[in-house]
DNA sequence: GCTTGCTATGCAAATGATTGCATATTATCG
DNA sequence: CGATAATATGCAATCATTTGCATAGCAAGC
């Protein structure tokens, strides 16, 4: 049920609507745990259904209304009693990994341009990262406790992604070295 | 259907069984695509059924018989294929991270406890990259062409890992200084 | 007025993956 | 002989996720 809290760790300061939740889920939290919006639009339903959400129609003017989700105080404490639940971590599946694992001279090139591609976007990513980390964690030591968290989850992502880009350049030198 | 090209991958040098299968999707192939042997049992039979592999029952002494799966041309064609076909990135999801968004004063401790645990984890698994590095990917420009792919993924693992034990500790450092 | 595009929510079907069983063979140790 | 552990395969139910579709409000431009 991680997903489930995953959006009620999106909730603790804001209240959200499903749309904007599945807008922020492309973004910043959701580069730890993905989500669709229909995967989220459902989760809220149960989540408000078993009380840890509430809901309420927000009207808009020059937009479609909007159903915006808060967490309920049960919310707040079941959030913080999975905290201290055992996590399991699901490491990433990488099909571009498995295709390695078929390398040869003819598909040498289509996997480079796959890396290439992928390294692409994670700059882009890192750009965001970056621009983030600059405008809002430059000085961690000062930021209250729970920022502190968002910063190294966003370290996490940014070491991350800089050491991609560090594998991606070795895989082309050394695809790059195989004759066609 | 990416379990099934991962299968089919994990069979390119060795017929295998699904317990053979199941093992190594713990190790080597499986540290990017894991799979339950529930998972790989059930996949295994629908492959055959296309024609994508081939099974025959072997006798064993001391140990009860097994299948043992083999690629077929048809599943061979396949595979090759798939590796044009365009990947879709499926990122971790790491509920650790998720957790650190929810970080306080109370949780902290916590929260470096699994850091620590998972450091340690990783720890075991480098120790094995490395020594599957050391022993059969010495010198990577000197590899047949598939090897080099191979090594390749390795390589991304042990970065990968190597990271990640860096983040650790700069993230037990600074949840070390959180005030409980 | 029509099309395009963004905002906004949702259903239904299919696929993918996990969890909990169930069973059987053989070796090893006490 | 009985218990335990490794080998070996599988079913059934549930949960998680993806895919494809459907609908609708309103703005902006042609």
């Amino acid at each position: 049920m991680a997903l489930a809290h995953a959006i009620m760790t999106a909730l603790i300061e804001d209240d959200l609507s499903g749309y904007e939740l599945a807008r922020d889920f492309e973004t910043s939290l959701g580069f730890f745990w993905q989500a669709s919006h229909q995967q989220i639009y459902q989760e809220l339903r149960k989540l408000a259904e078993r009380g840890w959400l509430n809901k309420r129609e927000v009207n808009q003017r020059g937009k479609p209304n909007k159903i915006v989700y808060g967490l309920t105080q049960p919310g707040r404490e079941a959030l913080a009693r999975w905290v201290y639940s055992s996590t399991r971590s699901r490491p990433a599946k990488d099909e571009l990994l498995v295709k390695l694992y078929n390398l040869d001279a003819d598909n040498a090139a289509h996997i480079a341009g796959e890396v290439t591609a992928r390294r692409e976007e994670m700059m882009r990513r890192l750009y965001l990262y970056e621009k983030i980390r600059r405008r809002h964690y430059g000085s961690p030591q000062t930021l209250p406790t729970r920022r502190k968290g968002v910063y190294l989850a966003l370290v996490a992502g940014i070491r991350q992604g800089e050491q991609f880009l560090a594998w991606c350049d070795e895989a082309l030198e050394l695809l790059g070295s195989i004759d066609a």
